[in-house]
DNA sequence: GTATCATTGATAGTAATACTATCACTAACA
DNA sequence: TGTTAGTGATAGTATTACTATCAATGATAC
């Protein structure tokens, strides 16, 4: 049996529900593999439209620009995100170990398998994830951002730094910047395999030398020393 | 007597110097003014030149398109930065002194007077500040940042990395992720100072209550305990 | 079976944006 | 006095980010 469990998104994030029509399921999914392939500022919904088949003004009936599309599809992820944290964390009653599992997903490690993949079928979420990575900030980093909030459009990502920050404090109940620490972590995740990629002379991550372990191991060994060596600090 | 030092620029960065003209220095600083006003994505040629009555083919002769100019401009802030830094670090000895002085600084907190500000006249901190914080990302996360990179764009920001690497270093030799710790730590600088403002439920820094220490305040707080915890944690 | 309704296709069009090209004018300089 | 660099002024292009309209289609309601 196949478990997959429907994301309800904020209806202000779209002008019709993509879910509920083919078009707008390939819409979502195309809109992924173009914008993870050339880019956020290169894509534009004429080639959208074209890639699949259809024309600029339908996506238009979908969502309201651009710009809201990339907030959708964000959204989409962060809420994603939140239910492999939920489904990956029940089990366990070691906050220590929980932080530990949620810092592995954060870097799409041991992902459960595409069954439990949230959301209908066929979401590419490492795609997803390679947009989050380059493009999530320019979700909020905008003029507009305190509109777009009011709007609620942030709120999965709201969430999920919210459950996050929760886990900390099981942990650590005297964290005082459990909310903060939430949300560096997360942005900090993601700065870092940038710049492993792109800018390695910002990391320590650069070369993969046989035998050692890859920069992404690296990587979350920094994530855990980071996270950890805060928590466990005296506060003061 | 006032110092003025004068900042060499990547000659990549622009088409023509702007700082050797008077057109040049009013596009750049009044640029800083429109951006931090009204946004990137909204600032067009056109509506800066209409400041500055000149026209947009004139500003087209300095930079050869907008994102160049944010990156003139960010890259401009690095090194203004970077000699903050050394500046206010070349007295002390002791490296977490240093350290703590930098954290300051990337907060533009005890500056120094303008009488010391890098770059010929009149270019306005504060502001250029903010746009780092809003902006600064838009200089990299792109789908050219390989290119960009190749062209030395970013040398100034990796430069200052390197500087506050290499203090972390002399107060921890062992520490071994000092360039993403030194990378991480700017990030999350401009990303807290950025929630705080904007999307404040994602920090700790929210509502600012009679008496007690202002939102600033208490993200230098945060970042002192989170850079010193992570350099005085144990390894492994 | 027919009315109607929602969805999409197809075409067209607009305002703004991100440039490029050209040429005349001016001030500096050689 | 001639040359040149920088700017102003105008014009123009391709593309983008939309909006509008209407016909075709397919499903549903009666």
């Amino acid at each position: 049996m196949e478990y997959t469990v429907q994301v309800r998104m904020n209806d202000k994030l779209f002008l019709r529900d993509p879910e509920s029509s083919e078009l707008g399921r390939r819409i979502v999914r195309q809109s992924i593999m173009l914008i993870a392939d050339i880019g956020f500022e290169e894509m534009t919904f004429r080639k959208l439209a074209d890639r699949i088949s259809t024309k600029e003004a339908s996506i238009y009936r979908y969502f309201e620009n651009k710009h809201r599309l990339l907030v959708y599809l964000i959204a989409w992820y962060w809420q994603w995100l939140e239910y492999q944290v939920i489904f990956h964390t029940n089990n366990l009653t070691d906050p220590r170990e929980k932080l530990d599992r949620i810092l592995k997903i954060l870097l799409l490690k041991n992902l459960s398998p595409p069954t439990f993949s949230l959301g209908a079928d066929n979401i590419d979420v490492s795609a997803l994830h390679i947009i989050v990575i380059r493009e999530a900030s320019k979700a909020y980093l905008t003029h507009h951002v305190t509109e777009d909030n009011r709007q609620q459009l942030f709120k999965p990502y709201k969430d999920l730094c919210g459950r996050l920050a929760s886990i900390i404090l099981e942990y650590r109940p005297d964290y005082p910047y459990a909310r903060s620490r939430a949300s560096s972590i997360i942005e900090t995740a993601h700065y870092q395999a940038y710049f492993m990629q792109y800018l390695p002379s910002l990391t320590d991550f650069g070369g993969q030398p046989e035998g050692l372990p890859t920069g992404e191991d690296r990587l979350l060994e920094f994530l855990r020393h980071l996270l950890f060596s805060s928590l466990d600090a005296p506060i003061q």
